[in-house]
DNA sequence: CGGAAGATACGTACCGGTCAGTAACATTGT
DNA sequence: ACAATGTTACTGACCGGTACGTATCTTCCG
């Protein structure tokens, strides 16, 4: 109550919040700051006084992504798993039953990149750099499993996630539904099991 | 000459080469129709006798974005296959290529979607109906290569090669790289080779 | 042939609306 | 008092789209 939280009051929680879901359904661009204040119930100088712009916005939603991202991933389903085989083929399983419910739209961080290409963006900073650590943890997880070529399998499995990603947005039953027996396939050829 | 020809004469030509270029380098939000025509070297009123919208702009974009992918599909490196394998490996490996160079910007049909989330719009439409047939074409070559699942395999090599679309404009020297030999290891997964 | 009528193709100038962002001030709760 | 929020009104730039005038070429008729 004394001045342990450091201005994060209850406006820019609401904006956040507003925020998250708008660009995560509409995309960034297309959602103006009018609608953003007005689903969070407050007004535009709020907005303007807890981020410095619009871009930085889509920075902090994009950060609020990542962070949920790697619960999800760590903890595919909310059960965690020493076995990275597992691990890796729940999170998949768990990806693919969510690309088939109704308004998935991806991504959030690989959406931000399709609309910013430049790089200097702050949307695409977050983003890149979910992307690097991301692609760093596939391959240490491939290692685990003991993969002839723990890089390739890393890549390949990224490969396959963003590849659910984005057709999980564009076909209702798509070929994300074939995720989890390409992936099981996949690690089993690099990976020769006792 | 006389009257064979429908209203196609040279500066819808020159906006519709503009606009391909333009929006697929900085995305179709992001580029309003004035930067459009001024590239063309014409002015707005020609846009709006040739194409009755923006929106339908950007689905003549995608139009002439399906063609050329089904050139480069069907005829990878200018190549033309006759084994389904190697039809399916060379276009694979002629894309990872692509995805490294500068100014990659992934599928201009997926990024479409990404942008426009709502089904009914123009480009949309376009859109999905590539991505419908991409699916059938690819199951159809797993099914030529004699694979035990031609489903399974077919959208495990879409998947794989939408998340060469979308990797490729995240990293420069990105996961894309390791395509060809995942798809390989994919590939012979479900086809026991004689 | 000559020359108006029409079709074709294009530009100038502008519209109303929306965008991100701000200034100045009132209100509230502690 | 003080800090966080709301209220109102505004800016300048840009958005997609259009009304209207004009130059050029074709056509067909006297």
């Amino acid at each position: 109550m004394s001045k342990g939280n450091e201005a994060v009051p209850k406006a820019a929680d609401r904006i956040r919040a507003s925020a998250c879901e708008l660009f995560y359904r509409e995309g960034i661009r297309a959602v103006g700051v009018d609608e953003i204040v007005q689903r969070a119930g407050v007004t535009k100088p709020s907005l303007y006084r807890s981020f410095p712009s619009k871009d930085e916005l889509a920075a902090a939603y994009l950060r609020d992504y990542d962070q949920n991202f790697w619960v999800s991933f760590e903890n595919p389903g909310g059960k965690s798993y020493s076995d990275p085989r597992e691990h890796v083929l729940a999170y998949i399983r768990w990806l693919s039953k969510r690309a088939a419910t109704d308004g998935y739209r991806g991504c959030g961080l690989s959406n931000a990149t399709v609309e910013y290409p430049g790089r200097e963006h702050p949307a695409r900073q977050v983003a890149d750099a979910n992307k690097r650590a991301f692609r760093k943890r596939l391959r240490e997880l491939a290692a685990a499993m003991g993969a002839s070529k723990p890089d390739v399998l890393g890549d390949g499995l990224l490969l396959l996630i963003e590849g659910i990603y984005t057709t999980g947005q564009q076909t209702p039953a798509g070929p994300a539904q074939s995720a989890p027996q390409a992936a099981t396939a996949l690690i089993d050829a690099f990976v020769r099991s006792a």
